[in-house]
DNA sequence: AGTACCGTGTGAACCTTTTCACAAGCGACC
DNA sequence: GGTCGCTTGTGAAAAGGTTCACACGGTACT
């Protein structure tokens, strides 16, 4: 089997949900093209997608929503909990611990660390924040499969660090550097600056062509 | 002139990043090479996605971390300030709001509105929260460049049409859900669902492929 | 001035992803 | 049972993005 596109698979999440939006109004079946539509997407595409991991359709009729939904839930690894450690208990960090939408889909934050001694032993909703030198102790109980980074920048690698040693399998990393981890590590950056700065690109775009110095080449700044 | 590639523009995100640390290093001079090797992708990338825009290094060189710091900041357009509106001062707003990141990049957020009668009139930061039904009287007098959409999923789509109508060019979505906009606005949407559930997949790649019920087709589960 | 070395800029090759287009399956209706 | 209309699943074509490889320009050193 050829290996996934990793925009086929972000792709799945989308139709997931709209799945999960359609069971709720009481569509029993849904075509391909009015997947597309919901997503701006084609229609080849969400077939094409799905034709991956099997045929879930139906011809003349398309697709069952209860069962393309259990479907995706089972490829996408969302039939079973994640136990997700959280490192860096800041602005985001305690944004995502009130966010219940995570438990929901299966991603149970079991652990939340932070250096910062004024912060630790501080509760933020169920958890109480331990101390970062604590992630191998606490990740020798609790087996984490992922771990999530919300730290200031300078941590982040050396958090990645201690996580990937700590066995996670999966990171999800906020702070906007790359990180590097083992290839059997899966990381997963968001980096909310370059979403900007994409907006910011398109925005200017409009403007012209950059106005050159004349009689200077593309070169300079060099002494 | 070409289209400029959506991941090549992420990418001089990055180069700008890694400038502004060679920089604070003390470097003047950086080759594709080691620029490449920073954010671990191939030379050859760096030098394409550069070229699509001009000529900044010098042959046997490499290029002038301050001059192409300064291009990639132009090409950006980061050289200038973005009046930001922001809608939804819930858990991932007010985030956004304590984070002193982006004014440092231009973004700067001049207004915070939100529909809860409990949250109008709240300072968060430096800014009042003001009631969303005055989006439109205070666009007119700021004139937002940008839009950040911060508000539960079921409001999304309404905030967008309310953000176009108010003359936004560009629009940040945090709600995890598609949402439509002219196409003379630009739409990035941040989905950390989408992530988790991408690292989900990742992990669960392991396990075989699905077992499956014998005697029974691919299609099932209609009546 | 000549030679050795280095690194950019870029056409071409390669690879990946999306779109096209259609045969084949399925239900409905006569 | 036959025909019609609809929709999937999928090879093949097209589009898009990345990597290769090298001519060319520039520095350094003798
Ligand atoms: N807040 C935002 O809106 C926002 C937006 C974009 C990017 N980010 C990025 O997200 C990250 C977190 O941002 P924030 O606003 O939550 O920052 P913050 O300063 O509020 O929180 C960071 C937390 O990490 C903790 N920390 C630092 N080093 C640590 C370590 N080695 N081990 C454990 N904990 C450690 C700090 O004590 C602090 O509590 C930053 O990298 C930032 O660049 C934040
Ligand atoms: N918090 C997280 O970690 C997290 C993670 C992933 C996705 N999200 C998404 O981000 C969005 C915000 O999440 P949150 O945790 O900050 O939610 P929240 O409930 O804390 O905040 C949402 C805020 O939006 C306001 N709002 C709702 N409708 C509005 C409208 N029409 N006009 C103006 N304001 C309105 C609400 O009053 C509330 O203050 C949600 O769509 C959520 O799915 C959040």
């Amino acid at each position: 089997m050829t290996r996934i596109a990793e925009s086929t698979v972000r792709r799945l999440s989308h139709y997931y949900r709209v799945l999960e939006e359609v069971e709720a109004e009481g569509g029993r079946l849904i075509s391909s093209h009015r997947l597309a539509q919901r997503e701006g997407i084609t229609s080849a595409q969400v077939r094409k997608d799905l034709s991956y991991f099997g045929s879930f359709g139906r011809r003349g009729l398309g697709y069952n929503v209860v069962h393309l939904r259990h479907e995706i839930r089972w490829i996408l690894g969302l039939d079973r909990r994640w136990r997700v450690a959280l490192v860096g208990a800041g602005n985001i960090g305690t944004a995502l611990l009130s966010y219940r939408g995570f438990a929901q889909q299966g991603f149970e934050v079991t652990a939340v660390f932070d250096r910062d001694p004024s912060r630790v032993g501080q509760r933020v909703g169920d958890l109480v924040v331990q101390d970062v030198s604590r992630l191998a102790a606490v990740a020798a109980e609790q087996a984490f499969d992922m771990g999530v980074i919300a730290t200031t920048l300078a941590s982040a690698q050396q958090v990645a660090d201690a996580l990937v040693a700590a066995g996670v399998r999966g990171i999800l990393n906020f702070a906007p550097r790359k990180l590097f981890v083992p290839a059997h590590v899966a990381l997963r950056t968001v980096d909310m600056a370059v979403e900007l700065e994409s907006l910011s690109f398109a925005l200017s775009q409009a403007r012209g062509p950059r106005r050159r110095v004349p009689g200077r080449g593309g070169s300079g700044g060099g002494r």
